[in-house]
DNA sequence: AGAAGCTCTTTCACATTATGAAATGATAAA
DNA sequence: TTTATCATTTCATAATGTGAAAGAGCTTCT
């Protein structure tokens, strides 16, 4: 009786509606939101209690989501095997790992690969070349695009449409340097573009420097981000136009190892 | 009541067919197959074309599966993030770590802990004090339970009708140390209940040894295994009993972390 | 070049499967 | 106790998912 306009819409794929909203109930699930009741997740993904309910049920069976003792919802130890193969079967990550690794190397700080996901970007792969131990705990993580390098570049890269749709959205303070204002970011944006790198300078964390370049398939399309960061006391303004240059060699030779033909 | 001469049925969650259907074309990818053509995994899955079609389209309109130039199937990026968050979203990772880390130091091997998934075991956590970088690459792998320490732990504590379906399955062997003699599997699974430890010496990889202890829960299940292993030339059979004293030590205490009473 | 074979993709009539309102348990708060 | 809230099950309904068949590409053989 109450259909109101639209608290959230589920786009289901035609034909497929129950594995859609599946995997909308999947997603649901993140590092600042881990665990669910069932009143909660199906109020959020904005379906029946009772549709909900079978659907996680399914899900569990298959070791996808797991309960908890107060019988509470959370993302299964299958999904961590599914991720791992992920991983490891990413053509994208093996033609990036050797490349990350020298550039790691050759700077001395830790590089990482991106790439767009949703409204985040999503960190595939990390090498460090200080911080050797308690690495990789990144990988899989997602972070806001406009606080990030590697964010700010994929989403430079977009089409016009798609930037326009993120400026309307709230763009919430990390640190006091993160740019909240969508002109100065769309005048960042385009700097991105002009230049063929991202800054991002305390804007996730303060003290921490970090700059991005694009990486190109073979269809001339961006399809991730390569970024160096470090403590602001080590990447300091002399150091940074060699640290871009390292930087976008590397870009363009996991660019390369991906088919991409410059011309 | 299955029989194995079937091609391979799912086991469809009611009122959920196709959500069981697209999990089971998820869990076709593992690190040996980690690409399929359209025809290959709907003849893997047994179903449709037409049917395998749509879901993997489904699937990979939310990104968790991907496709090649060649138009073969992957999986997708998204699921890193996912995997990502299921990892960090763990109670037992967490209540593991630290002492998974302690382990390690105090043998100066690498500590892991896996659980049961189907008919492996996979890798939940890794910590090495010795090979500090490259490592948690094997994080969401998955092992063969019978040539592996935890598997045979894991497998040992699981009900006898369980352990006799896995009997009856091919064993391959991994390497000439491999036991693939159900009798013999049978006799060591025993033992390992028996001593509460289970030891794997090259049967995964030559010249590597392994000790695992098991890990349970407030309500005395058996939910885990930890292990710690490294080259037999370090694994003296004189340090031995000294580095399962350290592997039960560590396995009792993740056990209290997780709620459990000794009684 | 044309035919034959292959895999991927789309269509569409049909009914099996998924849906959600409502009833029932189960637990916690008043 | 009553009241409220959340989880689970039921079941009539139809919308969703299904798969045979046909179409569209692309490769290989003759």
């Amino acid at each position: 009786m109450s259909s109101e306009s639209e608290p959230q819409t589920i786009e289901t794929y035609p034909g497929a509606q129950a594995v859609s909203r599946a995997i909308a109930l999947l997603k649901a699930f993140d590092d600042a939101h881990a665990e669910w009741s069932l009143a909660e997740i199906s109020d959020y993904v904005n379906l029946n209690r009772a549709t909900t309910h079978r659907l996680l049920a399914a899900l569990e069976s298959e070791g996808l989501i797991q309960r908890n003792t107060t019988g509470h919802y959370r993302l299964g130890h299958e999904l961590i095997g599914l991720g791992g193969c992920a991983m490891r079967a990413s053509e994208l990550r093996e033609a990036a790992r050797p490349e990350l690794e020298t550039l790691a190397r050759e700077t001395g700080e830790t590089a990482v690969l991106e790439v767009l996901a949703k409204r985040h970007t999503l960190i595939i792969d990390e090498v460090s070349d200080r911080d050797p131990l308690g690495i990789s705990q990144d990988i899989g993580a997602r972070l806001p695009l406009h606080a990030t390098s590697t964010g700010k570049l994929l989403l430079a890269y977009r089409p016009a449409a798609e930037i326009d749709e993120h400026l309307q959205g709230a763009l919430t303070a990390v640190t006091p340097h993160t740019i909240i204002d969508p002109a100065t970011l769309r005048a960042q944006l385009d700097e991105i573009v002009a230049r063929g790198y991202a800054v991002a300078d305390g804007e996730l964390d303060v003290g921490f420097i970090a700059v991005a370049a694009p990486v190109y398939d073979a269809g001339r399309t961006v399809v991730a981000a390569v970024s160096v960061g470090g403590p602001a006391l080590r990447i300091s303004p002399e150091r940074q136009p060699e640290i871009v240059a390292s930087l976008q060699v590397t870009a363009r030779r996991i660019s390369r190892r991906l088919g991409y033909r410059p011309g």
